[in-house]
DNA sequence: CGGACAAGCTGA
DNA sequence: CAGCTTGTCCGG
């Protein structure tokens, strides 16, 4: 009787496992055949990939098995062939779909042996020091460049590394902190896992570890090696990698939705890193210039109250870790001073400094500001803008329309805010006679330009002092910077989605990465109608705290998520989905509204009634797309 | 997903 | 009724 195993078809639409016959010469090959072993099978004719998901099966009654057609290489192991299992329920998507992300992207024939235990940790580290003095991290980021210079590892990062239960604790660090102690402090607890949000700050991280003599695993370049690493470093794909046990699970700026795929299955890569570290009993750490209502709610379920579990720097430390943030009042302004433009903008343009301006790409704004007075027109009940429509403003929540009265002053005229980065661009380079450099997604270009030069003319040299116009995109290409300028604030904090609060203070971030903390002159300078929104007064008190537990008990109020589970459903075969999941036993949880735009909104106080009920709903053939938690709704 | 097979439509 | 399209089913 030949051996029978269970295969999960990498066809993310078939998503069923099937069984086959293992011979004897394949089980034993080159690679050993283990549960997440990647296999070629042959289905219905059609030669397949596929994953080992068991390896004794029992065999169907009243049918010929056929043999596996080859063992193709190594796989997920077997704990993260159940991760994936997880994530196919928690993101309502596929197994194989989790499996692919798991797998490496080549064949690889092998993994090198694990060692009983890992070299001792150079001295540099055990004695408790590798830090930063925090200069370093002036110009490039979290990750500068580490020097053994025997500052102690500061206390805080002990502390946040002390608990040693597998639920997630959250670390706050000002947002040109060096997250150097945190990393190294884990290294004491054994095999870790750290996820950044970019390639290039991976890179560094796992150089910088090199350096110090730490065997590392950069993801997912070096796959197999992560096996046998004591620290794995990568980016979203890194959550899934072949490593055994955890001991400490880290998540560097856990609040950046870069971790979060944007295509349907929604899953989050500091999600699966969490569950990761639970099954593990590894202890788990979000850190970050902000923690997200999502780390609030994981402490939060441990605390019992959030805010006590989140540990941060001393007042003093996280202040210095903060450039200068300057809110310029624009109701205060004098108008003849321009449409985008105020005095301290002014002023700054003027003053000869590098000046990166972001200006938000629609160009258009639907903002609408009192003539007299300078006042936001906004809703009563939400707080939301209004758009101004001839004399009438419109709620672009309820629909509601009033007339176009200024609340504050009773003034009955109205201006829309029309600013545009090549607009700007002509302005500015009119107002400071300097040369204005454009920076609008993938190209560079600048104004006075007359010719077409490529993607790349213009970019100025790194000596020279430039003044930069663009949108978000500027703050990723610009090298440095002495300011950030935001022309136009109040259209990131009153942008029509439930996290636009959380997506401008994630702007402030990556500003002050740019710029560099207080001490090395760094500024960010916030144009605003709205100077008291409680993000403008965390960010120029370096301080979130407040602000992001009220933040935490607005989206319970409002049922958002964290709080409440959100599912989107649209595709042509969505309304019999939708269908099945009203008549199904977990329906009497769910509050089912739509369509709108093709698009069913699914809410759940209770998580995991809402995705049992997506799983367990049959689904009709056809496209569908189901998006747990998504960013944007 | 994509092959198989059945049922439906069409044209001479 | 051959020849083709369209739809539904199912895979080991």
């Amino acid at each position: 009787m030949q051996q029978a195993v269970r295969v999960l078809v990498d066809e993310p639409a078939i998503d069923r496992e099937f069984t086959y016959l293992l011979p004897p010469e394949l089980a034993s090959g080159r690679v050993k055949v283990t549960v997440g072993t990647v296999v070629r099978v042959v289905l219905n004719r059609r030669r397949l990939r596929g994953w080992v998901t068991a390896l004794h099966a029992a065999a169907p009654t009243g049918r010929e098995l056929v043999p596996i057609s080859g063992v193709v290489g190594v796989g997920p192991p077997p704990h993260v062939v159940e991760l994936a299992g997880w994530a196919a329920w928690r993101w309502a998507g596929t197994r194989a779909h989790f499996m692919r992300t798991a797998s490496s992207d080549r064949v690889v024939a092998g993994v090198p042996n694990e060692p009983a235990s890992w070299p001792a940790i150079p001295p540099s580290l055990s004695s408790g020091g590798l830090a930063d003095d925090g200069s370093a991290a002036v110009a490039g980021g979290p990750a500068g460049s580490g020097r053994p210079d025997g500052i102690s590892t500061p206390e805080w990062a002990q502390l946040a590394w002390a608990r040693d239960q597998p639920v997630p604790g959250a670390v706050r660090l000002g947002p040109c902190a060096d997250e150097w102690p945190l990393v190294t402090e884990a290294l004491r607890h054994g095999r870790l896992l750290v996820l950044v949000p970019t390639v290039a700050w991976a890179a560094k991280l796992a150089g910088r570890l090199r350096r110090a003599g730490v065997e590392t695993a950069l993801a997912p370049r070096d796959w197999a090696r992560a096996a046998v690493a004591h620290a794995v470093v990568g980016t979203r794909s890194a959550a899934w990698a072949p490593c055994g046990r955890l001991d400490a699970v880290l998540v560097l700026d856990e609040h950046d939705e870069a971790y979060q795929s944007e295509a349907a299955p929604t899953w989050n890569a500091r999600e699966v890193a969490i569950e990761r570290a639970r099954r593990d009993g590894a202890r788990c750490l979000l850190a970050g210039p902000m923690p997200s209502p999502d780390a609030l709610a994981h402490c939060g379920q441990a605390a019992g109250k959030a805010e006590l579990a989140v540990i941060t720097a001393a007042r003093p430390a996280e202040r210095d870790a903060w450039p200068r943030v300057q809110i310029a009042d624009r109701r205060r302004d004098d108008p003849a001073t321009g449409e985008w433009c105020g005095e301290a903008l002014a002023d700054l343009l003027r003053a000869g400094s590098r000046v990166v301006c972001v200006l938000n790409r629609t160009g258009r704004a639907r903002l609408a500001y009192c003539n007299s007075c300078g006042e936001l027109a906004r809703s009563r009940a939400t707080g939301r803008a209004l758009r101004l429509d001839k004399q009438q403003f419109t709620d672009p929540d309820s629909g509601e329309t009033r007339p176009a009265v200024c609340e504050s002053c009773g003034a009955t005229r109205f201006r829309r805010a029309r600013v545009g980065v090549k607009g700007v661009a002509a302005e500015m380079e009119r107002l400071t006679q300097r040369r204005v450099v454009q920076v609008i997604g993938e190209g560079v270009r600048r104004e006075s330009d007359t010719g077409d030069g490529g993607p790349q003319a213009g970019l100025p040299t790194s000596t020279e002092a430039a003044l930069y116009i663009g949108t978000e995109a500027a703050l990723h290409r610009v090298r440095s910077a002495d300011t950030v300028a935001f022309v136009d604030f109040d259209q990131e904090l009153m942008a029509p989605r439930y996290r636009a609060a959380e997506e401008a203070f994630a702007l402030l971030v990556r500003a002050a990465r740019l710029v560099g903390p207080r001490s090395a002159g760094g500024r960010i300078l916030v144009q605003t109608r709205l100077p008291a929104h409680p993000v403008l007064v965390a960010a120029a008190d370096s301080d979130p705290g407040d602000w992001i537990r009220s933040e935490y008990e607005r989206r319970a109020q409002m049922r958002q998520p964290p709080a409440s589970a959100w599912a989107l459903v649209s595709g042509v075969a969505a309304p019999g989905y939708i269908e099945n999941l009203s008549a199904s036993p977990q329906a009497g949880a769910l509050d089912i509204a739509g369509p709108a735009d093709g698009t069913w909104r699914i809410r759940s106080d209770d998580r995991a009634a809402l995705l049992d009920a997506l799983v367990d709903a049959e689904r009709p053939s056809g496209r569908l797309r189901v998006a747990v938690d998504p960013m944007r709704a």
